[in-house]
DNA sequence: CTTAATGCAAACCGTTTGCATTTCA
DNA sequence: TGAAATGCAAACGGTTTGCATTAAG
């Protein structure tokens, strides 16, 4: 068992007609074509891996392709994040939250409930055995890691 | 093999004194005292689980504690977590990235690199089956998840 | 007294919204 | 012609910074 780094090759293979599908969808979806969103699209199509809303606009700004305003950037993203076609993800590098480190305490883990907020701990030894072991294979000296799982809570999926 | 969720009574237990510790932590780094770190201190002691600087100002504003500047709870928790008596999480609600979804493309997480920003994605079989496997186990319907691995990338580390 | 701690207000930056305009079907 | 797409600018919310003041050692 070992890690599988991505590589700018096999995703550009795997991407295939992702831009394709992408318009079948929103025209499913009873959405019109519009230049900025194309932009956006061929744009994502070539990412070997998550871009920052700021770093798309800039992209599309610079690379000469068409500029797309900021509100069109965020907007087109929703729509495609609501189609599935694109999703988020979190790096760590924004609104953060902070607890306490206790030396005895055992680490542990988030689970997010994406209706009401909720905020829960957990800790598993199993997961964190999977992550010491990956540690060792990834081209990273890894100092931690985080993990989130999201869903329902008991209360919102009643 | 069973997921283990907190509970406030261990958590507190646990806590022990981790006001002390901080308190000879921050002497020993040659800061002096002060009542915001100190009002913040005792506050996040109680905590079970992770907060937002602003769910910490306010908590302090409103709870009748000490009330805190805005900055100075920002200030503070950059302290305590330099001296890691304090960790960020990220809990997903905030700066996101954004990658397109490839149907036959193998799920895969992230790994950033601290110090230049780098971003690289990996994927891991023994991973996604442990994540699998507790997600059964853990009082959320889970939707998703996202693992993060922060560290230093091969040309930071050298 | 010397340096750290704190507050206040303004600056920043990512994101969202309101509104007018353009474009697609 | 009607609905969707887009741009622009202002509003927002979390975070950071500059500067003056207070307080610990």
């Amino acid at each position: 068992m070992s890690a599988h780094v991505a590589h700018t090759a096999e995703l550009a293979e795997s991407a295939g007609d992702w831009v394709q599908r992408a318009e079948l969808a929103l025209s499913a979806a009873g959405r019109k074509r519009g230049g900025a969103r194309r932009a956006l699209l061929e744009l994502l199509e070539h990412q070997e891996c998550a871009l920052t809303a700021p770093e798309i606009e800039d992209a599309l700004r610079a690379r000469s392709q068409r500029p797309v305003s900021r509100a069109s950037v965020y907007r087109i993203l929703d729509e495609l994040e609501a189609l599935a076609l694109v999703q988020r993800v979190e790096t760590g590098q924004a609104m953060v939250r902070y607890e306490r480190v206790c030396e005895h305490e055992q680490h542990h883990h988030h689970l997010v409930c994406d209706q009401c907020g909720l905020v829960m701990p957990f800790s598993d030894a199993g997961l964190e055995r999977a992550i010491d072991s990956l540690s060792e294979r990834v081209p990273l000296a890894v100092s931690e890691h985080e993990i989130v799982l999201h869903g329902a809570c008991r209360d919102c999926a009643a």
